[in-house]
DNA sequence: AACATAAGGATCGTTGAACAACTCGACAAG
DNA sequence: CTTGTCGAGTTGTTCAACGATCCTTATGTT
């Protein structure tokens, strides 16, 4: 009974998580992300509220949480805008990726701690094949969550998870995902491998340039017409 | 005329600092790390919206801010608790400033880089001299701060705040302040040389060594009647 | 005595309405 | 063309109310 009854409080933090507000703030979340809302806009109180469905107050306290992640903007008494990132924020995004990365990367790693990794770039690999660029865009980035959990540090992986949604608020104004995502895959099954071999230096190295390059693509695609 | 309104522009941050919410945060910042607030202790929504002349929900919004900084727990139904650290939390705490700091001493540095780091020293240092223990331990935290943001990054320095805000929780119930940030001013000093110097790689085992042992005299302090 | 159950009080969660404060665009005056 | 003024629309904040939930205490059962 221990071990069933021990395995269901990882179910703990989902029980807990039912106010009103934070249920508001996935659905606007996954509207951001999805793209429904775009960067700049704002979003009003009145109609939004009245959309879902919920007082104005409890809309708010929704915003205030997302603007905590840093998805909405708030300019007081202007109202809530989605957040629409400056070549600067992405140059910081990749600031903090190659620190949190880098050193992930160069940590000694048990074999078994590699295969979340192998897993998400597995579903990247087979998104692929399908053409479905939107599932390699989300596969490549549960690849990047699972290597900074090699850090084994719970705050880290939540600054992972928030610099993420962020980013992905760059690659919603992306017109070709193709071109973005489809060569990462390659870089990343290079990547593990360098991983799995214990060759770590080599990997840090390799990484760096890896995030050279994807900040290089996103600054250009992204600031002509920004 | 220009120039002139150029210069204004930095001040804009300033100007859309100012809810009612905000302001009631600040101070329940402040209360919590002045220790007034102590670890585990519940926030009662009626008596502190009460006695700070707000209404129930503005104060809700400033707990909702809190509480993404980690420095509240929110309970669902229950309300809201000052934070009580775990072992576990201090040395993920630790982790993530080995991974941030250690990124940031080793940069390659201009000289002018160090005088923000230099100045906090030197405020340690004095206040050191005074007895006051308390200066000590804000100085240090400044060093702190300084040193990441070497990283020239916003994101690692916000992250930093945060982190140094959380430490603070398990400073507040430290019974001797002297033992513990004595002997770090030290090897604060000791530490600026080496940077001085441009030899990082000695730099980052040295601060590695460090934050080993200030993660241990802090959970010694701390467990045995955790 | 030990345990389960029920009732009651306190507090939180959420709502809806109200009004003040503020922004922004339009238009008039200089 | 710049500067004042006005008004519509939105946000900021408060307040009162009620249902939902938790905690404690009292009650009853085995």
């Amino acid at each position: 009974m221990n071990d069933a009854v021990a395995d269901l409080e990882r179910d703990r933090t989902r029980l807990g998580r039912s106010s009103t507000a934070e249920r508001v703030a996935d659905i606007l979340r996954d509207r951001i992300s999805e793209g429904f809302f775009t960067p700049g806009q704002r979003l009003s109180e009145e109609s939004i509220s009245e959309a879902l469905g919920v007082s104005r107050n409890t809309l708010r306290e929704a915003f205030r949480l997302l603007g905590h992640e840093r998805l909405l903007e708030h300019r007081l008494n202007r109202g809530v805008f989605v957040r629409m990132l400056s070549a600067e924020d992405v140059a910081d995004l990749y600031r903090v990726r190659r620190v949190i990365e880098g050193a992930a990367v160069r940590r000694a790693l048990t074999p078994d701690q590699l295969t979340l990794i192998e897993a998400a770039l597995a579903d990247a690999e087979r998104a692929a094949e399908r053409d479905d660029w939107q599932g390699v865009g989300t596969a490549n980035i549960r690849f990047h969550q699972a290597l900074v959990s090699l850090n084994g540090s719970p705050r880290l992986d939540e600054a992972m998870r928030q610099l993420l949604a962020e980013l992905r608020l760059v690659f919603a104004v992306m017109r070709n995902p193709r071109a973005f995502h489809e060569p990462f895959v390659e870089r990343n099954r290079r990547l593990l491998e360098l991983l799995r071999s214990g060759r770590s230096e080599e990997a840090a190295a390799y990484l760096d340039g890896y995030l050279d390059e994807a900040e290089k693509q996103l600054t250009r695609a992204y600031e002509p017409n920004g």
